[in-house]
DNA sequence: TAGATTGTTAATCGATTAACAATC
DNA sequence: TAGATTGTTAATCGATTAACAATC
């Protein structure tokens, strides 16, 4: 009923479903069923199903899920079915990296635009785009449009360019240091944190 | 009792208290409660006690914790007492950019090599690494000793380059690309997924 | 001692898994 | 029709939260 109401592994567990599809389609598939995807992702049918059964019913009894159309839907759901603009503060070598990342394009996220403090990077080009003054972030945000910000700066400008990138217009914001941003309502942040994952890592490796 | 059997968030908690304990420590103090650490990570002091109980008694009733013995008792418990060398294969933007990540040292983990497939970049050097054939890999593995492998190649190679780092010695492996890797038993892998990320927010910004 | 805070137990909550009637 | 597969319910599992006796 309320879409809402979908638990976060669920979510996240769609966004790969969708994946899955996406392969499909290019291998030319019309259909695939729950056990199909837990062929392809690992995640079992009855998960998948259950997944799915969070946002209406999609497939056939017998039949499995149209893959096209359960793409479509699934993409729908995500807003994964239109582009998105993002933008990178933090022109070091992570942000750069970041902004000529190929992974972006299959889930239609586009770099919109970079920006850094640095006087010496301003105005300087990287992976084809201009590095601007994150001073003048408000001034772009309409001709922008973006609604996604990665934060690749050092972690003591992190929760500033968060207040930053909320105030032009940012709504979902992709955190890549240790910092807890304190974000408004409306407002969702998540954290990529490499040195935790090292860390979690050091503890399940054996010795 | 069995240390092993701390469920998973659990071991990610752990890593976030130690965090916060090398923070009270470099403040100086010299005690803390698990409601002060729930102050300055967010989470309860109940999950916290929780937490901690999977792996012994570290406080006193009444006093709380020592900081530099609880921090102490639990970087052995994660195995971040010790340095941990870690090599990267993939010299493209993202690896050089993780090559020079100032983040790692916190937790003691040094970037002992970089390794590319691309003779154009053998032998060049990158945040003061030497770039060396992944091909190698093998032959420098007792010089460089390192238990701790990062790949940051195109999605294509991952398997490959996990292959090789396993059988390199390497145990545990952080993975850049949305691979879902098969290693063997006794070795490790965790994904890092910015496109992943990216979905995920995606569903649950507003609009 | 009285107050603070631990470690742990029991209660709750939420997510996953198993199972199956419905149905294409 | 018979076989396949869905959507959903009930059972299980695991993690979080609440509560409190023990104790510094």
């Amino acid at each position: 009923m309320s879409p809402l109401g979908a638990p976060e592994p669920t979510v996240g567990r769609i966004a790969l479903y969708l994946r899955c599809l996406r392969a499909c389609q290019r291998e030319g598939l019309q259909t695939i069923s729950s056990y199909g995807i837990e062929q392809r992702t690992g995640i079992s049918s009855g998960q998948v199903r259950k997944d799915l059964s969070y946002f209406g019913e999609f497939g056939k009894p017998g039949r499995g899920y149209d893959v096209s159309a359960l793409l479509d839907r699934l993409a729908r759901i995500m807003h994964l079915h239109v582009p998105h603009r993002v933008i990178i503060v933090g022109a070091g070598h992570l942000g750069t990296a970041l902004a000529g990342y190929a992974g972006f394009a299959e889930s239609r996220f586009e770099v919109a635009a970079l920006f850094d403090n640095d006087p010496a990077k301003i105005g300087k080009q990287a992976r084809g785009l201009e590095i601007m003054d994150v001073a003048s972030l408000n001034e772009h945000k309409e001709r922008l449009g973006a609604r996604f910000g990665i934060i690749a700066t050092p972690a003591a400008s992190a929760q500033q360019v968060a207040d930053l990138m909320v105030q032009a217009g940012i709504n979902a914001i992709l955190n890549f240091t240790p910092v807890r941003l304190r974000v408004p309502e409306g407002v969702v942040a998540r954290n990529v944190d490499v040195a935790h994952e090292l860390e979690v890592l050091s503890y399940f490796a054996s010795e």
